[in-house]
DNA sequence: GCCGGAATTATTCAAGCGTATAATATCAAC
DNA sequence: GTTGATATTATACGCTTGAATAATTCCGGC
């Protein structure tokens, strides 16, 4: 007739805790499963205290959407910053982005799973166009720094419908690396990626690849 | 104390009416809010007949997925067989993609709800890759005819990179303007797409634009 | 050591879920 | 008209859901 014992965690880590058990369930068993009931056994913890952290699952569950937008963005981010010359950020944007710790089956279904209800519901909105303008942006300036490099440099018009191009292309890729994966070979998409970000800034070959 | 009245329909009439009343649920409201009784309630009957035409909810919903990814390959195909030649073919095939038929809110939503379960479910992995496949075919048989008669034949291998290159940046535009269409002008996407495709194919410009 | 506040558990509740089954209204055939 | 088959409705059942509340346990400050 004892209750389970139980340590006290800080908030910060609880509440991270609860938003890694959310973006696992949601993962592995998809939105349908994310119940209270199952995120909080995720984390070890009874459902109560997850409506001691957040005032709702809901908000818990857009906290994760955060969660993951943001994990993507600083990976690339850390893989670009990793290098200085324009050549080698651009290249490394590409690969960072096609690379399997992005492009693998639980990202991909986390973010189809978040994106289904961007248009249903104005929090996921507001997290959705937060985060593709930031992606946007990143994009932006490595863009920018590469095409100065190469004596290419664009009017800012230019280069905002390039970086629109250049993303959009690299997002279709990665959401086909991610979702068809075993029709690729293992490199064939970053491969792809390189010559056709060359050929869509027009520049020759061998530029990137 | 009298039962609703009803009138019969035909077998094919009302499996339609199901999963149509299916796609418009989980387009305006989620896959959450697709239970059977808000899905009975839009086709206008009770829930139970559900069972009746489905052996199960899961089954009437991969039937609706199906005949959403149906849809669209049929949208662009007609669109693709209006015209004859390559070049017009390739401009038809980029803009029913890019047409808002095709990228809306209510596409990518259903897309996206669907997608999350992919990875999750055999059976939607079945109908998935299906579909996908199918897709490629048809831009591959397109782009072949297009570069043809541009006289840039390509060997098989090559013609299948270019395709998988096409599709992606074709996919991620329309994943750009169906989630964030508001931050592009009207035909933006599809300009931006005449242009790219040219590039990839190392093509001249003003092939396609 | 023990006290008090707060983190955590335990329990409860009404609502909604998918499915099974029984009752009945419809419609074609005659 | 009646009848027979069956499409459709109605109802019930056992479970699960998110949330609210009450009861406890922990642990830093004293």
């Amino acid at each position: 007739m004892s209750r389970r014992t139980f340590h006290r965690v800080g908030e910060v880590e609880r509440r991270r805790d609860l938003i890694a058990a959310t973006l696992d369930v949601i993962a592995e068993q998809g939105l349908r499963a994310a119940t209270v009931r199952q995120i909080s056994a995720r984390a070890g913890v009874t459902g109560g205290l997850i409506r001691h952290y957040f005032t709702s699952k809901d908000q818990m569950v857009q906290a994760a959407y955060r969660e993951l937008m943001q994990g993507m963005l600083r990976t690339v981010d850390d893989a670009v910053q990793a290098c200085s010359s324009g050549r080698d950020r651009m290249r490394a944007f590409i690969e960072a982005n096609l690379h399997d710790t992005v492009t693998n089956a639980r990202t991909i279904t986390l973010w189809a799973a978040f994106i289904g209800n961007v248009k249903l519901d104005p929090d996921f909105a507001a997290i959705h166009r937060e985060y593709y303008l930031a992606f946007l942006d990143q994009l932006e300036s490595v863009l920018a720094q590469f095409l100065d490099e190469a004596g290419q440099g664009l009017d800012k018009p230019s280069l905002r419908e390039k970086t629109i191009a250049v993303n959009g292309m690299i997002d279709g890729l990665w959401l086909e690396q991610s979702v068809a994966g075993e029709l690729f070979r293992e490199t064939e998409a970053a491969e792809i990626a390189y010559r056709s970000v060359e050929k869509l800034l027009g520049l020759g070959e061998g530029m990137l690849a």
